[in-house]
DNA sequence: ATTATCTTTGACAAGTATGTCAAAGATGGC
DNA sequence: GCCATCTTTGACATACTTGTCAAAGATAAT
């Protein structure tokens, strides 16, 4: 390379996650993007070609750090339990952000997927992507008979429910509330605890 | 009243559903909504102050219709079978909506909601009103020995795995994968069937 | 029929957003 | 050190959106 950019783009992507948070895609302009991120306007149109491409990268990079937390949250070696974990953290997740910006993913899904396929690639991506960490983990709790019943649906059903907690953030703020959730669906759910 | 309203409100608000629907909040403009209804643009901001207002409007008038459909869809005397019917009918009407435009309610909880304490609370409000439908609901299933549990949890879990479909309805728009997911979530609730 | 009162209409000003571009600025490779 | 090549910068033109307002239009009430 010869003419080397001269922002860090990590830092810059992990900016623009926030700014999209806190904003939601619409409403959010690339005049707001280089004021957080202090990189000119120009120089992101250089970089990125407009703001669906931006979105695009800046889902990814957050995406691809979410999934990892995910997977190192069902570690419990009871079913029940590791799946109880995961919810509970991603609702102290959801709950500890101050700013009150919500589930980056779901809100993105509702949002921007219509306008752009690729964006709505790299969100079912991510959705694919959650599914395949829980369906393993149930897969393993069926082998240790911890879980009676259909991975594949379960999980789809589990990646379900995040999505619907993530929407009752946004209407109530209310951490009881989405507790409660996620205790009385993992209730319903054919675990069997050792 | 002297100076009498020309446009017929009813009609304007059902339109004004349709364009918010299919565009989103954000990016449904007031010049969109006075093509759309046919009354100028001057007018929507004589009538109603802003797009908020607007919305605001049209939501409640949305979820009034929408809340007594869903009430109906309850009537079976088997609450699974009522239940089922429910969310059967709810994904029927979400797939067979030829613009895909999504569960109004959900998308605009998503993006309008923190903009406007006002739309914060309609949007609220039409959840608190799904709930005690549900709730009423289930406690007449709790009474007919058709169902073990909470009620009140119960109903605010069933509300959420709404939000949870209509999210999925967004990002796969696959009529089999919400089928599956409300499906499974009924066989994992603690009902009896006579 | 007149009036008082609200609605409609079209135009206006101010602000915001987008995308592009030419000139200036860096820097890796030679 | 020089060049080729990309990046940065600020400006520009275009387009869109908002909210407001004065003038014109309509009509219920008297």
């Amino acid at each position: 390379m010869v003419g080397t950019r001269k922002f860090n783009e990590e830092k810059v992507l992990d900016i623009a996650v926030d700014v999209f948070s806190t904003k939601g895609f619409n409403a959010t302009t690339m005049l707001d993007l280089a004021k957080e991120t202090g990189v000119q306007r120009g120089s992101l149109y250089n970089a990125y070609q407009n703001k669906n491409v931006l979105f695009f990268k800046a889902f990814n990079h957050y995406t691809d750090k979410f999934l990892t937390f995910i997977e190192g949250e069902l570690q419990n070696s009871d079913a029940k339990q590791a799946f109880t974990q995961l919810f509970k953290t991603v609702v102290e997740r959801l709950c500890s952000d101050e700013e009150l910006r919500g589930c980056f993913s779901t809100r993105a899904i509702m949002e921007a997927a219509q306008k752009c396929p690729d964006i709505n690639l790299c969100l079912t991506h991510f959705l694919d992507g959650l599914e395949f960490i829980i369906k393993k983990r149930l897969e393993q709790a069926i082998k240790d008979k911890q879980f009676t019943g259909d991975a594949q649906s379960a999980a789809r059903y589990l990646v379900s429910l995040t999505r619907g907690i993530a929407v009752i953030e946004r209407a109530y703020n209310d951490k009881a509330r989405m507790i409660d959730i996620y205790q009385t669906a993992i209730e319903y759910m054919p675990f069997k605890t050792a």
